[in-house]
DNA sequence: GGCGCTGATCGAACCGGTTCGACGCGCAAT
DNA sequence: ATTGCGCGTCGAACCGGTTCGATCAGCGCC
């Protein structure tokens, strides 16, 4: 591969003046930067980014941390960030902390260790010591999807608690008064905001919540089989489901149909998050949905903002909040008079 | 950041002495080597991967090019390599070529820049001049799922060819004749591999395959709509159709549905590759799924031992056929006899 | 004619590692 | 006592860039 050695050779000038003529602020008279652009065409130049990176102490790569990859939602998110990255000439390091704190501060570490130019991360963690190693960080920082607090990065996601405000309002109008809630995994910031547009909702209109159709889930399909399963064999059983993500509806569908209900003439079922081809999905589940896309390009836009302006005029904490969108499938019915 | 200097200093050694402590294969007295381990562990020293690379000219990072990061499929087969590589200290940079050539060949030069230690790579090209350049290449390479044949490396996929015929199969043992198929994209390797499983499969039972019920697809949902309408609005529409992938089947359904079809009463459906959460959609797809962990393992693995291997004995081309398995469900039922 | 100034260019140090050849030392062989 | 050898350690060069201070040519001006 050729260096910057090889193209001042050619253009006759020395290794400085070629890097003045690549860094553009350089003061190179037109007449050599011709010259000197001409050489690197045709020794086939590209400046070397681990150099780049040793003399700068950062990369030219952003890292992405999320709960689990496989996970269309975090698909779609890594696409689009990664679009955008590709276009500033960045690259991206993806990796999978199994939405587990631990494995995400290690990951955070090994990125640091890579001298990577910022992350976006989704993060899993709440304990003291969690929230201290991430405001610990120096580089730049976009929370998606879930947010830390106290941790002064920009945030990206969607309003949590009126999309599940909506989704409540909306069975409540066909009727329902037993409505259960598979909520997501304690602790996580999505999963307490969703819980609170649902608590909401019903206190505003006047029902109680049985707190016993609160089943705890943890944003995996198996859980929420199980929770919903256990809903479904009480003789008080619920009339309709809120289920706090895609995945989950999907398990609780499951439950549903394994136990020969008909969803939507026996239960009611909504969910938070888009399904892949939920259009096949019989019946079509009423949901709220995310503009996956929009927050992938905010994140990403964002982060390779502060990676700009790093060191130079901060950039106060920024926070983004998209609004969710109701989507009305078949999955919702008045409850069965029986 | 702690450098190698500091830690010298601190052992009281030179930082020639510190490198070699490190790099193991050092012959370093056992005391001195407990010094400086005891003086990395206080300053926290952790060696920078890129003065490394930089001598090196490679860097601890692995390419991943994909044709579609949201396809669940590729997702899969990302976490998991993705964990294999984490496991031995490597780490992943992903990248979407969204299944063309020409993108695939541009982000496969930014990853050579970056000086990756080698490349996953799910080929989407084919003409002369691409192969060249994938020939070209002079880092480890592995291809999984798609295949550029005369191309020397590792290889890790399914058998194609039984996939479909294990189908089609499936198919006319339930009495159907006029079987169609939604190919994918043309010029992939997957894609005529499942063409050829279904067309010889249909000739050893001696059925004439009608061509015009082989439709053009592409991998994606949208064009196996369309192709399915075609198929099913016409007058001797098949009885079964074969999709040659996943989302393709899923967007056969849809159209099915759309039509006022019912499968399998009216027609019947398989498809190769697993279905995210299948078994809520109605009626559950016969299918045959992909090993994907299996695929993700191997294809890790056989390229950090290439990574490992660098420079030493050549390993000679692998390949590696993975079974694929059929997962009957409720899409196929003998032709209606009208 | 000597002066300072400006703009273009250059040399050298530096980022943080790896690696090769050299060196000093103790010990066995001659 | 001298030589040869192996082991542990070190100094210095190098990877390929960036950047700062120095140099130099050309210029207008007193």
């Amino acid at each position: 591969m050729a260096t910057i050695r090889d193209v001042a050779k050619m253009a006759g000038v020395s290794i400085s003046t070629v890097s003045l003529a690549f860094s553009a602020k350089g003061r190179v008279s037109p007449d050599t930067h011709q010259r000197i652009w001409a050489a690197a065409q045709t020794v086939g130049y590209v400046p070397n980014p681990l150099a780049q990176g040793l003399k700068s102490g950062r990369s030219r790569l952003i890292g992405m941390v999320v709960g689990d990859i496989s996970n269309p939602f975090f698909g779609r998110l890594l696409k689009g960030v990664e679009r955008t990255a590709l276009a500033h000439n960045h690259m991206v390091i993806v990796s999978d902390s199994d939405a587990d704190a631990k494995q995400e501060l290690a990951i955070i570490d090994q990125l640091t260790e890579q001298r990577v130019a910022g992350i976006i991360l989704s993060p899993h963690g709440n304990a003291p010591d969690y929230v201290e190693r991430i405001k610990g960080l120096k580089m730049p920082l976009v929370m998606v999807d879930h947010r830390v607090p106290s941790v002064e990065a920009d945030f990206v996601g969607s309003d949590n608690v009126l999309a599940s405000a909506m989704l409540t309002e909306h069975m409540i109008r066909y009727g329902h008064r037993r409505i259960a809630h598979i909520a997501g995994r304690a602790g996580l910031y999505t999963t307490s905001q969703r819980l609170k547009g649902f608590l909401e909702t019903m206190q505003g209109a006047g029902i109680e919540v049985d707190q016993s159709l609160v089943a705890d889930g943890d944003y995996r399909g198996e859980r929420a089989y199980a929770e919903a399963m256990r809903l479904m064999t009480r003789a008080d059983r619920p009339t309709a489901i809120l289920a706090a993500n895609n995945v989950m509806a999907l398990g609780a569908l499951q439950a549903i149909n394994d136990l020969g209900f008909i969803c939507p003439t026996d239960i009611s079922l909504t969910s938070i998050d888009d399904v892949p081809w939920g259009n096949v999905i019989q019946p079509r589940i009423t949901m709220v949905v995310q503009q996956v896309d929009e927050l992938a390009r905010i994140a990403s836009e964002w982060l390779l903002e502060r990676i700009r302006a790093r060191g130079g005029d901060a950039i106060p904490p920024r926070e983004h909040i998209l609004m969710p969108q109701l989507v009305v499938g078949q999955s919702c019915a008045a409850p069965s008079t029986q």
